[in-house]
DNA sequence: GATGGCAAAAGTGTTGACAGTTTAAGGCGC
DNA sequence: GCGCCTTAAACTGTCAACACTTTTGCCATC
């Protein structure tokens, strides 16, 4: 963690990435390219791969000579997104029950049931939100799944959750829907823990359509007749 | 379909990624930034762009200083990405199965039948063999999931088809699956069309698997007791 | 007063040169 | 002859300047 980091692209990405995080970069904001060179003090080259990484994140879009904007995330982004984490999520809980070892799948019992209690983990982690999501799609063992979901979808959950309407709570409903998915990896049932977290993540989906103001029109068309 | 792309980044992307297509660029090669440079006859910035969106689509491996690869494209990298598609492409046939309009459902299902009959489309297309896959992938309706598979994963499906073992043939049975699949979406059965689709795919799958060398060791652990 | 074109300003795209790191070659000792 | 260290070459990372496009503000015109 030392403030010397390998490449100044990597600072870039991570300070922007912060930015945009703390909402020093408003939502649907303007990133220029040289004022971020500028406040970051570095050249304006390794701040252009930042935003083009940002971009392959989707997070912010971008097109050939127009300025690159903060993406918005409305609420029809955030079903999609919903939409694909119940299927990808479902297939690394497939997957995870029965390639994640046994040792592996009792620590992360222990981890949730310290977590459910209140107490501090055993090694003073950061207890996220996600955390069971994350083991599991790592424990999947599919490199491409843990990539889509830790490293492309989550980053836009946090944004979500942080800079705009706090994703549905469901605090006590979520905790005992976890703790049925573990118990289906613990027992080795694939499909079983596949439809347990379609229907955990299925649920926060309905819950997201029903936050829709109606029907999203297509357009939206603010020119006077 | 000019000569004069927008963006030499653009021009810059294509080229490189019908290099790795045709082989020009080999499956584990280095890709050398200033060598293409001098064979594209640009500067090394949108070459080096250029390299940075392919390591977004997984296409070259890049890390800090080291000289960036293409691709090895082990069987078990493909074995993640149908596992994947299974998941994601399933959702997309339930999606399509409401989203999709009756006359595009229709235009599709005429479109494989002439297909099917060894017929030229209506309008002089490129008969891909991935064009059922690709429809529903738009026709779900979720731009994210459209971006998944037809920007992500079905290069890479291409690339391997190319040049490595021809992805098991199977030219009869996938007709009929895609077949049932249409007749799903006809009858508006999310269920059914999600099911089908999983299984048409986890059929390949399978035979993917068999083609692995047995068993990928975890970890190749070469240190001498 | 509103609308259209025109010009200056701001911003992105591109280039060539320089700095830092890795890789490869060469020489030295064993 | 083989292995390790030194050194040069090759390559990637970074920067500042220039070219092209878009945007913005202004002015004349209707």
């Amino acid at each position: 963690m030392s403030s010397e980091q390998q490449t100044l692209a990597e600072k870039a990405f991570e300070s922007i990435y912060a930015m945009i995080m703390s909402g020093a970069l408003p939502l649907g904001g303007i990133v220029n390219e040289v004022a971020l060179s500028h406040t970051l003090e570095i050249g304006r080259g390794p701040v252009r791969e930042a935003v083009q990484r940002l971009q392959g994140l989707r997070l912010v879009t971008r097109e050939p000579y127009m300025r690159a904007r903060v993406v918005s995330l409305s609420v029809r982004d955030m079903v999609e997104i919903f939409q694909l984490r119940e299927a990808a999520e479902g297939m690394a809980a497939r997957l995870a029950a029965t390639h994640m070892s046994d040792a592996e799948i009792a620590a992360l019992i222990e981890r949730f049931e310290r977590r459910r209690a209140g107490l501090p983990g055993p090694d003073g982690e950061t207890p996220d939100v996600f955390d069971v999501h994350v083991r599991i799609a790592e424990g999947s063992g599919n490199s491409r799944i843990r990539h889509l979901l830790c490293e492309e979808l989550y980053h836009l959950l946090r944004l979500y959750r942080r800079r705009s309407g706090a994703l549905p709570g469901r605090r006590g409903e979520a905790l005992d829907e976890h703790w049925q998915i573990l118990r289906a990896l613990q027992i080795r049932d694939p499909a079983l823990a596949e439809s347990l977290m379609r229907s955990h993540i299925s649920r926060a989906t309905e819950l997201l359509l029903a936050t829709l103001p109606d029907q999203a029109p297509r357009r939206a068309d603010n020119t006077a007749a």
